[in-house]
DNA sequence: CAGAATCCCATTCGATACTG
DNA sequence: CAGTATCGAATGGGATTCTG
């Protein structure tokens, strides 16, 4: 009697998914009703790059207690926009994916990002996750100056390790090794990173106090920096 | 004890708006303090077309109470994204509006409803609200399709008023009189309109059956009709 | 009618402790 | 490591009432 529907999502649309529904066709309503919960958006956030297991999430997510972050995985899940898979190849273990559906919120936390920067109030000083800078690069990369130049650029940020590769304006970044990159970042915190994008402080004053390693071509290195700015403040 | 926190809204960026801190410089969480609180977001769609009243909230946010929408007022007004103004010209009244930084949120409250109208558990057969309509014309409509079509459309729904005016793939709505349009959409409730826009719901059948009116020019508003389209689901 | 103030219950949060 | 279980405290939000 009760097959799969119980199991999986209710497609009832009177039906919330968490309980509260806004009763609204708007889908900005309906994004809410999937990832307006405290936490959940910031999830989808640290899965754009690549499947995580739970314990990659709480560590990036300060703050976040086991309880909720299984409350959310859940729910994520049952909205549709992440998968749960079991890996047992070396040993065994799991990890949440986005759906394909799920990566296409990518555009949608951008521009939360980019609005919310522009706030007189926000602090770009704080604690960053290794994922949120390597997103916020390619929210603020000025894709017109990009167009005319190629690279491939390695990070290392706090042990994570990414590889971005300029090409034709756009800056696709998989996780992978560094060392393929024509330049190479290494910091210790992803905040490193953001003072040299976005606060435009010298490489060379980073490398002396604050534990930043570039490797290769320095000049590439300051013109890739010089792609990326933080949009106006407003008001 | 704890008298601080409470009696007022601490600037310093390490103190939270609302009390619960992400402690993230990435933007995106930035932005979930601020709207991320139930409701707020709507909040804002509903002031994207102009200032509205508490009662106007109330009447188009089916569900909130007065208390909460007292609270998210006054978040929001703190967090810069709208000031409430007093207006005694006729009667007096006050009004909320958005700030020059709270209109700049539409991009990211539309790439919100772009991204959850793709997923397959969405209805678009719900209520919505007049200003909800609107902004999911500038959502959806087919900038490319449009470059070639300049077009004044005036729309009544559910008593409230809009024109909309197609020039180079843009789409300015404000409030005013439909009679200034080349055609004018009237609609005893917002979902007639999507029905028109979204389900190629035939103008005939509505006009019969749902209360449409359509005057003016009917074929130019086929064919802006058919500028507009729901993006593909997903999955 | 606009909105502040109060009451009150259900939900939710986060910390800690525990389990396979 | 990947979660459950539990519990006290805080918050959410609906209903109602009060004020101008």
């Amino acid at each position: 009697m009760k097959l799969q529907k119980e199991t999986s999502i209710s497609l009832d649309p009177s039906q919330s998914l968490h309980g509260k529904w806004y009763g609204d066709a708007c889908g900005t309503a309906f994004a809410l009703e999937l990832v307006g919960e405290r936490w959940s958006l910031l999830i989808v956030r640290e899965l754009m790059l690549g499947g995580r297991r739970f314990s990659d999430l709480r560590r990036v997510l300060p703050g976040i207690s086991a309880k909720v972050l299984t409350e959310r995985l859940d729910g994520l899940e049952k909205a549709g926009v992440l998968v749960k898979r079991q890996l047992g190849s070396p040993a065994p273990a799991q990890v949440y994916e986005l759906t394909e559906w799920g990566y296409l919120a990518e555009p949608a936390i951008q521009e939360l990002g980019r609005w919310a920067a522009r706030s007189p109030l926000h602090d770009p000083q704080l604690p960053l996750s290794p994922v949120s800078l390597m997103l916020s690069m390619r929210t603020m990369l000025d894709r017109d100056a990009a167009k005319t130049f190629d690279a491939v650029i390695g990070f290392e940020v706090a042990g994570e390790t990414f590889v971005a590769e300029l090409t034709n304006g756009e800056l696709p970044i998989r996780r992978g090794d560094p060392a393929a990159g024509q330049v190479i970042f290494r910091a210790p915190a992803a905040p490193v990173i953001a003072g040299l994008l976005y606060a435009d402080l010298p490489m060379k004053d980073l490398e002396a106090n604050a534990g930043l390693l570039v490797e290769g071509d320095r000049a590439l290195a300051q013109r890739f920096l010089d792609l990326f700015e933080l949009p106006p403040k407003s008001g």
